[in-house]
DNA sequence: AAATCGTGGCT
DNA sequence: TAGCCAAGATT
């Protein structure tokens, strides 16, 4: 496997949280980009990486912000326990550690958000130990090498212990991103480069021909599709009413736009219209919202008011929960994608 | 241990 | 277009 880190001091990819091939980048910065980076890809990820560590520029900085401040910037970026678990662990960073990041895959991974593959990740990236941190990229290079029948998911706990047999005890770290820029670039899910591949030579899978279809991987279940209202409330001063989601669960601690609980049929409008948030005058926007949820479809239909400043708000408004929040304050509100689609689409001329 | 948890880009 | 996919963790 020599190969592949030659290929890497000549290939790489620059990326941001990363330093010089050889050296041991910054444990904070390192940590910052697993968890980002954790089912989601690098250029979604490289504008919240910047702000964050230009915002928060270590350990102490992130466990001293507000919550709400930092699920505010993570907005948009999807799963958003990982937030809530990303303030929770610079604060036991800090607390237990004094802001220094422990080295061990153990104590790593005993702390909130950080998992088998960010402990091996950061051991090996930060602290230059042999682990073998191994993602969906990982599993997938490792059963063409190895030529795995077995199908995903059965087949991760073999798969790890192959990928384990490759980590070098010098570079491991280089050689854990040199594995991950191989299957990011070249034995890529669909029509691999074998051709201009650095390990083909020890690829199993190569020599057959058949690199493109492993891992197998079994069939998933289909998506239901859930359907709810969404109700926009506009106040005469320019606010918009807003709700803060439990802790746990979707969309957990984030704003939304207040509405009954979703559904799997679409109750009527008489219905709907009852549980509005304020008295209005409530007008249905043509139109209905989409969003696609990993386990789930939804679609939404919006009603919006134009409501008077000192509205009052209805009880099942759960009014303890709700905010009105300015227009112009919106973008660096904690709002997920689904809940801005909702609301563009209230404010749209139609 | 199977379900839950987002989003945007690509084919 | 509708599914597939991305540097997974938690319960």
């Amino acid at each position: 496997m020599d190969a592949l880190l030659a290929w890497y001091d000549e290939e790489r990819r620059e990326l941001p949280w990363r330093v010089a091939p050889g050296k041991r980048a910054n444990p904070y910065r390192v940590w910052l980009s697993e968890i980002m980076l954790q089912q989601t890809t690098v250029k979604a990820v490289i504008p919240y990486y910047q702000r964050f560590l230009h915002r928060w520029p270590t350990v102490k900085a992130l466990a001293a912000a507000p919550l709400d401040d930092v699920l505010a910037a993570w907005a948009g970026l999807g799963y958003y326990s990982r937030a809530r678990n990303l303030h929770k662990c610079a604060i036991a960073v800090v607390e237990q550690f004094g802001g220094k990041f422990p080295s061990t895959v153990a104590e790593l991974q005993k702390l909130p958000g950080i998992g088998p593959y960010t402990a091996n990740a950061i051991a090996a990236i930060a602290f230059g130990e042999a682990a073998t941190p191994v993602d969906g990229n990982v599993e997938r290079v490792v059963a063409r090498l190895f030529s795995v029948r077995q199908p995903l998911p059965t087949a991760k706990t073999e798969l790890k212990r192959l990928a384990a047999t490759l980590t070098p005890d010098r570079r491991a770290g280089d050689f854990a991103q040199a594995m991950m820029d191989l299957g990011a670039g070249i034995c890529t899910p669909r029509r691999p480069s074998c051709l201009v591949c650095p390990v083909q030579s020890d690829c199993a899978a190569a020599a057959h021909g058949m690199a493109e279809t492993l891992p197998m991987k079994l069939g998933k279940a289909e998506r239901p599709n859930r359907v709810g209202f969404a109700f926009v409330a506009l106040s005469e001063d320019g606010r918009v009413l807003l709700r803060r989601r439990p802790e746990a669960g979707l969309l957990g601690g984030m704003l939304e736009v207040p509405g009954p609980a979703w559904g799997d049929e679409l109750p009527p409008r008489k219905d709907a219209l009852r549980s509005a948030p304020v008295r209005g005058d409530w007008w249905e926007v043509p139109g209905t919202v989409v969003h696609v949820f990993t386990h789930f479809r939804l679609e939404v239909i919006v009603f919006r008011a134009l409501v008077p400043a000192d509205a009052s708000l209805t009880f099942w408004a759960e009014p303890d929960r709700c905010q009105w929040v300015a227009r112009r304050d919106l973008h660096a509100a904690a709002l997920p994608s689904v809940m801005r689609k909702i609301i563009a689409h209230a404010l749209s001329e139609n």
